[in-house]
DNA sequence: CAGACTTTAAACAGTG
DNA sequence: CCACTGTTTAAAGTCT
């Protein structure tokens, strides 16, 4: 019952300023977002009717390809085809979630969300990064097509090629009130809390549904009283709604996608199911159940005592459409990852820079080694030198991931500042302070990042075991995320500063080559030179909050904000929220 | 398989 | 005594 995707005041603001709706278009938001919930609701049925529908086609082929080599094959094909109607479930439902944090932690509402272009690629959290990989070399040929993102035309697409007229059936099972599946543009009538008086999209286990909300509401008519005062026609309303258009828009684009895919699936084993080529994705079937177990599953064993996931074990991906948790983020993000190995890809500054955004908003473990973002607070400050104090500082002020467990990294912090030798501890006439000897951090450049085995061993399990049947979902997520992550501020003096040291810790992953640009001019990035502000103030005062940085991250308690131990207790009051 | 490396946990000492 | 800082050891896991 955590609410870890609190929209804080400040993104609010953020996000006001850039537009504000008026209060017609915020009428018909909620509408939208009410509908999606049933949106959702549909969708599932449809695609549990669609897979029983492919089952009984399936057999029928198999029936008439007599021969058993081409029932194997057909059965492959089969069990691809299941694949495929499984990963569009989930991914409905993790799309759903996943879009419904990132929009709130990065969408600037102004700007628009489709031109789905690659920006982060590099730098993306955790998963995602292996997500775009894929999706960049599974899903390359598709080009988007996605300006139409507000129509769901699902009965031209999927059900055209095989079965039009039953699938249309079974389409709405519920469709007592809208007869056919008007997702696009949902009809009044249609509305869910309409057909049954006390159940609401909104409202749901005695807890308002309302994004970033959650508050308990004994009764439906407290929620009803709890979503006219708390949930009114304001400016934070408003920009939710923007949101949540937004992660409706996402998710149609992404259906349309795979739709198209899978009516290409079905169209081809409809038309040469004899062809001696399987299935797209022929080889796990486990893999659909590996996916969803690895996700719960996994997700307690890399945050072991984080209470930012609580949800993440416990919620199903099989939840309800309007369950807003953790599991948005897929895993939650702990898995550490490089992002050169296995994919040589071109990492831009601005990927990096732009992804610190998100690092600093979503409690996602940045794939960084400890040693590598100590060096880089390090640089990064104005005499390239920092106090314990200060280091921790930096890590709870650019990464949300670090205003938890303070007592498990800081413990690291202190372990890799003692442990290796590129930390010089210099004693100051105010105390010690930590630098860097960059030749021996260089020393250690060449060697890979293995980050904790946990989270390791984690990605391997979804990753390496599920990616075939992966792509799809991972495709969607990855195209339709990243685009988020990029929109959000890139005034943030220390961007450039943080992206020379990823940069740093990529160039040394990747190829250990040309390795000096960044570590020896920390803050120069392109970026830096947009804002030139941050390194001269504070060297030493970790009490002052530093303007832009702080903004983000400080949310509910923004007074308090170096002071990590507030962190800690930060679960408590963000749950309130 | 070994070695290098990272992460996490924990014990311990020194200091204010 | 307590909290913080800093050192050190150990275990577990990954990667080459």
């Amino acid at each position: 019952m955590m609410t870890p995707q609190v929209i804080t005041p400040q993104q609010m603001q953020q996000i006001l300023q850039q537009q504000v709706l008026s209060p017609q278009q915020l009428q018909v938001l909620l509408q939208q977002q009410q509908a999606l919930m049933l949106q959702q609701q549909q969708l599932q049925e449809f695609y549990k009717k669609q897979q029983e529908q492919l089952q009984l086609q399936l057999l029928q082929q198999q029936h008439v390809g007599k021969q058993p080599k081409e029932q194997q094959q057909v059965a492959t094909q089969q069990l691809a085809f299941q694949q495929q109607l499984l990963q569009m479930q989930q991914l409905q439902q993790q799309h759903l979630l996943s879009l419904q944090r990132q929009g709130l932690l990065t969408i600037q509402p102004g700007q628009p969300a489709l031109p789905l272009q690659p920006l982060a690629q590099g730098m993306i959290p955790t998963e995602l990064q292996q997500l775009w990989k894929e999706v960049t070399s599974a899903h390359s040929a598709e080009e988007t097509t996605g300006n139409n993102h507000s129509s769901l035309d699902l009965t031209t697409t999927c059900v055209s090629s095989s079965a039009p007229s039953k699938t249309s059936l079974i389409m709405n099972p519920h469709a007592s009130t809208n007869g056919q599946l008007s997702v696009h543009t949902p009809k009044r009538e249609s509305l869910p809390h309409e057909e049954h008086p006390h159940s609401h999209p909104l409202y749901g286990h005695g807890v308002c549904k309302w994004p970033g909300c959650e508050a308990v509401c004994e009764d439906f008519p407290s929620f009803l009283k709890h979503l006219n005062s708390e949930h009114a026609l304001d400016d934070r309303s408003t920009a939710q709604c923007r949101v949540q258009m937004q992660v409706v828009q996402q998710l149609e684009l992404q259906l349309a996608k795979d739709k198209e895919r899978l009516q290409a699936m079905m169209t081809h084993l409809h038309v040469k199911s004899t062809e001696p080529k399987a299935a797209p994705q022929p080889l796990n079937l486990v893999s659909s159940v590996t996916l969803s177990k690895s996700a719960s599953e996994a997700s307690p064993q890399s945050l072991p005592h984080t209470p930012t996931t609580p949800t993440a074990p416990l919620t199903p991906v099989t939840q309800g459409p309007s369950v807003i948790t953790t599991t948005s983020m897929h895993s939650v993000g702990p898995i550490r990852r490089r992002y050169s190995d296995k994919y040589n890809v071109p990492i831009s500054s601005a990927d990096i820079a732009q992804n610190q955004e998100f690092y600093k908003n979503a409690e996602v473990r940045p794939p960084f080694t400890y040693a590598s973002l100590i060096r880089q607070a390090i640089l990064e400050s104005p005499e390239k030198q920092l106090t314990l104090n200060e280091i921790y500082n930096w890590f709870t002020r650019m990464f949300a991931y670090f205003r938890r467990n303070a007592a498990t990294w800081k413990n690291a912090v202190r372990h890799n500042l003692s442990l290796h030798k590129c930390f010089v501890r210099v004693e100051n006439v105010k105390g010690a302070v930590w630098t860097v000897d960059e030749v021996e951090f260089q020393k250690r450049r060449p060697q890979k990042i293995s980050g904790n085995p946990s989270l390791i061993k984690n990605m391997q399990s979804s990753h390496a075991y599920c990616t075939p049947l992966n792509a799809a979902l991972q495709a969607s997520m990855a195209e339709n995320s990243i685009p988020l992550y990029t929109t959000a501020s890139m005034g943030n003096p220390t961007l450039g500063n943080l992206a020379s040291a990823i940069r740093e810790e990529l160039n040394g992953a990747m190829e250990h080559t040309n390795s000096n640009e960044s570590d020896s001019s920390p803050g120069r990035s392109p970026l830096q030179a947009v804002h030139p502000v941050h390194v001269k103030e504070e060297p030493l005062d970790p009490e002052e909050a530093e303007g832009p940085l702080s903004l983000v991250t400080t949310a509910n308690h923004s007074p308090d904000f170096d002071q990590d131990r507030d962190y800690e207790d930060e679960a408590v009051h963000e749950d309130m929220e």
